[in-house]
DNA sequence: AGCAGTCCATACGTTAGAGTATGGAAAATG
DNA sequence: CATTTTCCATACTCTAACGTATGGACTGCT
């Protein structure tokens, strides 16, 4: 194990980590009923004979690749949200996260237009869970009552969902532009009270 | 044509508009991709010689269907928003709709996950600028200047896609329940101040 | 060198669904 | 009554994709 010449871009021989990231990769760009066994093959200049030694089948792909996907996900939630005091600037940085970590925010989307399928329903789930908790305790410690915040938790996170929506449809703006920051200002105003 | 017994449940032969109908209800179901020939001419105690004489494809199915439900919907936006004369009213009855027109509704959130559909994209986008428009016009006669009124039109209708993601992941309070009706109280208020 | 385990290529079997070709029954029409 | 039109059933072809079976190359170990 671990030759001298593992360097990424030097290792001839595939892992299956390898498979999961291609596999996100193209849920990013082209939804989750894309990742096809042959065609991620070619891309990633192989055949399926690899595939099926790394794996026991599609199903198995998806399903770790969600999990890995996951995880880092959370990590990443809590990394820029979970160190900020401030609730209000916690909030607005929820927002604006938007705007970074481009390739996690356009997995989540695509996976939103997959919410049926059953190894994607129990994930989205979980990922709403955490993020409206998150919003949830941001706004309780801002002042609001158990049912407001509730409530406003899920209008937060509603609006989230919503943009995504739209940037699918490109009918919202694109990130970094002034529109886009002057539409996040709105939000946080009305949103995020005082 | 017109024969004297074409009641709709005596007739026995099948319509264009029929197999667009069904379309429509299979869309709102299972989903655009789930609008197979065979498995909705089965459904329809018919084989796919039916479909073929009707139509010359799939994709022509779909368009139709898709322009018969935006048709339907253009017409169901004008009479239950235009008819109001206060705005705040407007605003409030655009949200309690989604109470009602169960099968419009659940079109339009499966159409939402498809929007990388090339027959789907030009739909959802004239919906949403119709949507949209409807909403800021209203906040602007409500009072509120030009640009203020866009992003808070953008804003309720991300709200809205966002309820209806919700939804599809099983994570948004049922219609008609004590629940639904807090959450519809909190939004209106926070988006329609007054 | 020789053996075993690792990783991948190739060829095949199988299924779902789109679309075509054609025949047949029933109704409308002359 | 005869014929044409309408509407649908049946039987095919074709393609994409999953999964299997098997062989071969390369690598590390003894």
């Amino acid at each position: 194990m671990v030759p001298s010449a593992m360097r990424k871009k030097e290792r001839s021989t595939l892992s299956a980590g390898d498979w999961e990231q291609h596999a996100l990769i193209m849920i990013a760009e082209c939804g989750i009923r894309a990742v096809a066994v042959e065609s991620l093959a070619r891309r990633m200049g192989v055949t399926k004979g690899s595939f099926y030694w790394h794996f026991p089948n599609r199903d198995s792909l998806i399903e770790q690749s969600l999990l890995r996907w996951e995880k880092h996900d959370e990590a990443n939630l809590q990394a820029s949200l979970g160190a900020i005091d401030n609730p209000r600037e916690r909030l607005r940085s929820f927002f604006l996260r938007t705007s970074r970590e481009k390739l996690t925010h356009n997995v989540l989307s695509s996976l939103c237009s997959a919410a049926d399928h059953p190894q994607v329903e129990p994930l989205l789930e979980r990922v709403a869970e955490r993020r409206m908790s998150h919003i949830k305790s941001a706004y309780i410690e801002i002042g609001f009552a158990e049912s407001e915040a509730s409530h406003r938790a899920r209008l937060t996170y509603s609006a989230y969902l919503g943009f995504l929506q739209l940037r699918r449809q490109h009918q919202a703006p694109g990130f970094s532009t002034e529109e886009f920051e002057a539409y996040m200002m709105h939000v946080i105003e009305t949103l995020i009270p005082g």
